[in-house]
This record gives C-alpha cells, sequence and structure tokens, in this order.
DNA sequence: CGCCGACTTGACACCAATCAAGATAAGTGG
DNA sequence: CCACTTATCTTGATTGGTGTCAAGTCGGCG
C-alpha cells in the first residue's frame, strides 16, 4: 500500500505514499461506491459563491509554501472509494487536496450517512474536534493530497502568523459553503437542490464542457442522494422533472446535457411548492 | 437612541449606545417578531456539542481581553427584533455577544427566510465576506454586546497571534455547529427537528427550569419555522405529535413542561418515515 | 368591549419515502 | 467474443408527511 516515489510539480516532497484502492469507500447502508474520471480541479469555490481564490491562495509567501511543504508527506489515491480517514478516529493530520474531489460525511445515530460537502482543489481536509476527526473523507475518483502532522502545524502556526489567519479564512469559507448548504436543506425541495447541485458543478470547468454544454457527474446516485439529504428514488425523479421541463437531457448517467441555465435558476427560485 | 452611559461588568468601556426598540425585527414575509425575556446566558453551546467554553475563552489572558475591550463599544438592546445588523451592508465591526439570544438569518432569492442559527453569549457576529455582512443579526430579547471596528481588529491580529488563534477557533466552532444543522435538516422531519431543537435548549439553564421540567421557548412560532425550514403549520403539527406520544407537554405558547427526554433523544434516532 | 396579533387547527393537494422489481451498463471468466 | 454475474440506474404503486389556504381560538391592550 505504500512505497512508490513520485515528484510533486508543486513542490520536493520527501516521503511519497501510493495507495491503491483498498475497500469500499461508503459507510452508508444504501452502499454507495464512486469511481471517477481523472480530475485536475483548480482553486475554484465548489458552491455558487463568489470568492477570490487567489486572495485566500496568496497569503502564503511562495517561501513559506515550500516551507510548508518540507514538513508535508504526499498521499495519491488511484480510485475513488478511498478513505483518507474516519469519523472519530485520532486526528493526526491535516490534509491539503493537491488534486480531485472528496466527499465530506457523517453518519448520523439512525445509520444513514450525510455527505456534508464535497471538496476540492485548494480545500482542506481534517479539521480535529477535540483531537478526532469527526467527519470522514473519501476520494471520489482519482486524487492527490498532502498531508501535515497536527502537531507540526501548530508549531509553525505559533511562529507565522500568517499561516494562522490562511486556516482562520480556509474555516471562515467552509463555513459560509456550510451556510449555503443549510439554506438549500432548509427550503428547496429534491428537485430545487439538484438544480442547486448541478448549477454549482458548471463552476468547475473539469466537469463542464461549455462548448457542447456536457457536464459529467462526479457522484454516483447514491452519493448524490446522500449529499441532497434523499434517496436514489427522490433524485431520480428530480431528474426526470428537470429532463421534463426541457432544462436538462440525461445523456448517460454520469452526463448531462445542460438545455436551460436559466431555467434552472429560476427552479431554484421558486417557492418550495409547485407554481405559485 | 443612544447616549445612556453605564459600566460593564467585564471591563471598562468608553462610548456606551443604549438602543431603543426602533423596529419590526423581519424581513420575512411571514412578519416574524420576537420578544422574550431577560436572559443572562452563560457560554455554553447552543447545539448539543461538547466543547469546554473555558478552553476556548481563556485563549487570551485577562490583560490581553482587557486590551482588545478598550477599543470596544457596548450596546444595550432592550427588546427582541432589534436589528444590529443587516444582510448587504458594509461590514464595519466585529461583535461579541455579552448578554442575550441573537438570530443569524439570510433571506433566499425568492424571499423566504432561514435562521440560519441562533447565538448565544460568548459567539461572534459579523464575520464579513468581501467587506460586506451576507447575514442579519437580531436580537431576540434583551441583549448587550460590545464591537470593534473591523479595521481595528485586523491590526490586533497583525500584532496578537493569540487574538487570531481565538478567531479561527470560534470560526472554527461555528462551522461544527453549521455541520450539525446541516446533520438535521438534511435526515430529520420536521418532528425531529422540532426534538432537536428542544434538545439543544435544555442545554442553557436560563430556559430550562430543570427542578419543575420546565422549558421556556426564546422564539415565536414564525422564528421557529423559519429555523427549523418549515412553516409554522408544521411545526405546530410537530408540537402536536410530541404532546400526543407524552414526550412534552404545552403549557403556555412559550412554555413546554418536557415529561420524557429520552424519549425526545429516541425520536431523534428515528428513520426520517414514521416507524419501521 | 372590540381590535389585533399570535397561536392553533381542519381540509385538501402535492411531495417524498418505502418496497419492490425491471432495465441498463460494466466487469469477469470461459 | 460471448454468456454470465454484478452493480448501478431507472421506474411503478402505496402510504404517510408537508405546504397552502383558510378559518377559528386565545390573550393582551387601548
Amino acid at each position: 500500500m505504500e512505497g512508490k516515489t513520485i515528484n510533486l510539480s508543486t513542490s520536493k516532497i520527501g516521503v511519497i505514499l501510493e495507495f491503491s484502492e483498498t475497500e469500499r469507500g461508503s459507510t452508508s447502508p444504501a452502499g454507495s461506491r464512486s469511481s471517477g474520471p481523472s480530475l485536475g480541479l483548480r482553486a475554484r469555490r465548489f458552491d455558487g459563491t463568489s470568492v477570490q481564490p487567489a486572495a485566500i491562495r496568496n497569503l502564503l509567501s511562495r517561501e513559506e509554501q515550500e516551507h510548508l511543504l518540507q514538513s508535508a508527506t504526499t498521499l495519491s489515491y488511484r480510485r475513488g472509494g478511498s478513505i483518507v480517514f474516519s469519523e472519530g478516529e485520532h486526528a493526526g493530520f491535516l490534509y491539503f487536496i493537491e488534486e480531485g474531489i472528496f466527499r465530506i460525511s457523517r453518519c448520523a445515530e439512525n445509520g444513514r450517512r450525510q455527505i456534508l460537502a464535497f471538496r476540492v482543489s485548494g480545500d482542506l481536509l481534517g479539521r480535529p474536534e477535540n483531537g478526532r476527526y469527526v467527519n470522514s473523507a473519501e476520494t471520489v475518483g482519482p486524487a492527490r493530497v498532502y498531508r501535515i502532522a497536527w502537531q507540526r502545524m501548530q508549531q509553525m502556526m505559533l511562529a507565522e502568523p500568517q499561516l494562522q489567519l490562511h486556516l482562520l479564512m480556509k474555516a471562515a469559507d467552509d463555513f459560509r459553503q456550510a451556510e449555503h448548504r443549510i439554506m438549500t436543506l432548509g427550503q428547496q425541495n429534491t428537485c430545487q437542490r439538484l438544480a442547486s447541485f448541478i448549477l454549482d458543478l458548471l463552476n468547475l470547468p473539469e466537469l463542464f464542457d461549455e462548448t457542447r454544454s456536457l457536464l459529467k457527474l462526479p457522484v454516483n446516485r447514491f452519493d448524490l442522494a446522500d449529499y441532497l439529504g434523499t434517496v436514489t428514488k427522490s433524485s431520480e425523479r428530480a431528474f426526470a422533472r428537470l429532463e421534463s421541463q426541457g432544462l436538462i437531457r440525461r445523456v448517460t448517467s454520469r452526463t448531462i446535457e445542460i438545455l436551460d441555465i436559466d431555467g434552472l435558476h429560476l427552479v431554484q427560485r421558486e417557492q418550495r411548492r409547485g407554481h405559485h
């Protein structure tokens, strides 16, 4: 499960681990699983919020980043469904996403899984709570991260106030995204949530072929349902509804053609219950 | 609307403003309004998560806190429904809650209001996004805050890394609470959400008279519905259901008797759809 | 007393979850 | 290369939950 040494384009890293797919990535009774294409995501927001990525990424100078990365280890994941860390584990590391999509999930007391968020390049994984991870992180397709021990991280934060500020803004950033999700889950029905999800994905150039208006869905139906807070049947119905309204067209199960972006925005704005 | 000078127990502050109630606190078409009793909340988490408040509050030494507060202005609100700041305004200040409950809300594009969170003593209000507030903050009953200009705050953060760390942990704290809400809104039906809300409130000694098992609800039905992501009718139905199951008893509209805490926990754990 | 706001409830239509079962695609071994 | 297995995607029928509209009740206040 480890050993192969490769070069990371943005920095020189010591130890490199290479993960092969070892197990099913899902803790859900639904038995979710993800596998996707090779994705090279940019540091663009997953949700629709307008944040200048550069302003956040450039909080650290080139040298500081290099310095930070000298304490880091790179992990590569070949496939989707690989577990980065699991809910309840001792939180040893902070992870920086270099490439790929990750799903952040948590199991409710009744056993149902909720996908709290998807994370993309430039995002952080693994904030601890009382020394333990409270969420699980798994890959959705091939991915690469580098990680730093939290212990080391804390030392560096004390020495480098800028690094703290970086983390602060990242946390605030994730917080805004979480608020966005609260709005979606609190006010929109399944169909609207799906429309919101699609519109979010359109912001990722790696998934959206703008010339042909084709969107590649990075997740399967189980993951999608667990993200939208519903079941596969309902998300399926939502697809059917959007298609019947002529807003999208299902090409394959993982590819949809976007026919009417403005229409999708209108769906979002509707009152929760049909049309009034 | 201003002028009266009083003493703040924890520090000496220069300018003191006293707010009288000036307007309806709601931007919702539902026309929500809150008024409550005088509440002196401790720095205890609103939701059920276990966080050591002391560990967070004591990040700053007594002297540092005093120093921080010398740049602060205290605002007092006599009643609920007072606007601290509104969504879209220029974000001039960071607010520290000294006493009282606040609701954090945002208007969706369709005009519906969502209450994202309630905030209590020890929490922060007014994180900006691109220089503007993205949420509105209003009082829920009498309250007192002190505020510091963000410009001043940034200066002090550069000089005091510990202050940054304090804010970082606060942001992470709010983030955890937001994740908790995502779980609730994504997986639970209205009845379960109400049970969760009630269980959260039981942690606030100011609202829960443990000896008589009486809980004072700090919000009206409109606020409650906007918090649970539903309408008054449904939250009312949820009350009726919990009452018919013998878990609570409605004494007045703002007071309920808690009959079976364990039963409320069981309701939370149910599958979303009834009983299976 | 009568107004007014907030709380409560009923009737109805629609949405969503559950249980199933069929259809499609992908991977596997002969 | 084809038949088989397997996983995933898709689709009905039923039942219960939820939003909308509307009407009625309670309590405070002038």
